[in-house]
DNA sequence: ATGTTTATAGTCAAATTTGAACAAGGAACC
DNA sequence: GGTTCCTTGTTCAAATTTGACTATAAACAT
């Protein structure tokens, strides 16, 4: 992933002086599905990555308590404007989600109309389970923070992308129960897929044809 | 991505005989948002793995019209039944796409009310320009491959991928919408999050309260 | 008492990814 | 007739990521 740099600079930024450990906590305790995973020499790497880009600088290095030796580090002036800019680039730029169902998708033919449908319907039955724990966990929390009440405080924002991932989950669950219909049908026949030589002659016959389906660059450009 | 290896060794298998520039290219025409692009040195990398690793083989190497020399590849048995596998695997499992929106959403509060409320109807237009955009491809295309209508087709498969596509940008587009309406009317607010002191004194009291929320941990075990 | 996890804190080699560079033929342009 | 760009095909150094490993103290079990 290639967020790495925003989230470990967005964390030092967030914890003040902090140090490697207490990031990988954090990010640790955030897991949530949707921000990739970072290994712990990832964000070690980072840390010193972003030092001699100058955008974070070490206060100190030293060992509380007879524990490992621990490198602190804060956010300096340039860092924060590089902060500022990363945030803006991310979040205006609308890319779209890595997604490895998508790409599994493209040999799915491989399994069998049945290994399909169940696959489909196993993959709908999770996401479900999914949406009704982030419901639980929505219900049995507040976006309000009362004291005495810390462990019932969920920060607004994350409650919105909770919202967020919930309906994004039902469509795709309700997407793969409509395939699985589809394909068990009848009407939806995955191994209609041109074998290479259909294909090869298919990519022959656009380019001597020389027209292309305007509608797929169409879409391609937009998403440039 | 991860998704290298299925990815090549996949196209490897379905274009028969084939050398990595053409690998290249097939990936280059597909470029679907969702399937993560892979760099040409990516390609070149993988097809060496997989061979080291006995899953494909070279075919020859050798030079047409004076081009550049070429190498090409073909499946092997042991690279059949490993395609097999890792297909399955990447489509039974149930994972969470990547999310760079999701991430950078973290640290949304930076933007002010104004510049978010922005950013979102933004993200919105975009996503309704997609959408459309995909529509349109659907609309000019058919799954049936007739002769002499090459260009019209689209196989079922990419055609149900992209139906889904456009049902998630739907509901994200929405949400979108919704969340700039509820930041605008102040209903959310997401510069309520907490301070890092505040933060620190939250997990502190969570910690020594011995108590933590069980939804949150049903929530990440669904995630296992 | 003694062995075994667990939490803290970080390093390092190996694997992987990126993207520019290289090389050479052909088409397009002026 | 020369310059520039595009297509074909691949390589390579540098950047990044992975995840197993080191080390120590406290907590826990036997």
């Amino acid at each position: 992933m290639w967020s790495t740099r925003l989230l470990v600079l967005g964390l030092v930024r967030w914890l003040g002086p902090v140090h490697g450990y207490l990031v990988r906590r954090e990010l640790d305790s955030w897991r949530m599905p949707g921000v990739g995973e970072i290994g712990a020499g990832s964000i070690y790497h980072a840390l010193k990555k972003l030092t001699t880009d100058g955008l974070i600088e070490v206060v100190a290095t030293e060992s509380v308590d007879d524990r490992p030796a621990r490198t602190t580090y804060r956010i300096t002036v340039t860092g924060e404007s590089e902060f500022q800019r990363l945030v803006r680039e991310k979040l205006w730029n609308v890319a779209q989600a890595d997604d490895p169902f998508h790409t599994a998708w493209s040999f799915a033919n491989v399994l069998g109309k049945n290994e399909n449908t169940a696959m489909l319907r196993r993959r709908a039955e999770i996401l479900y389970s999914r949406i009704e724990a982030v419901t639980v966990l929505l219900a049995s929390t507040t976006g309000e923070c009362a004291p005495g009440r810390e462990e019932e405080f969920l920060p607004p924002h994350v409650r919105a992308m909770l919202k967020r991932q919930t309906d994004l989950m039902v469509v795709d669950a309700e997407w793969c129960e409509t395939t699985a219909a589809r394909i068990e049908s009848g009407e939806l026949d995955l191994g209609a897929v041109p074998s290479p030589v259909e294909n090869e002659n298919r990519r022959e016959a656009i380019r001597t044809d020389d027209f292309q389906n305007p509608a797929v660059e169409q879409w391609q450009s937009t998403f440039k």
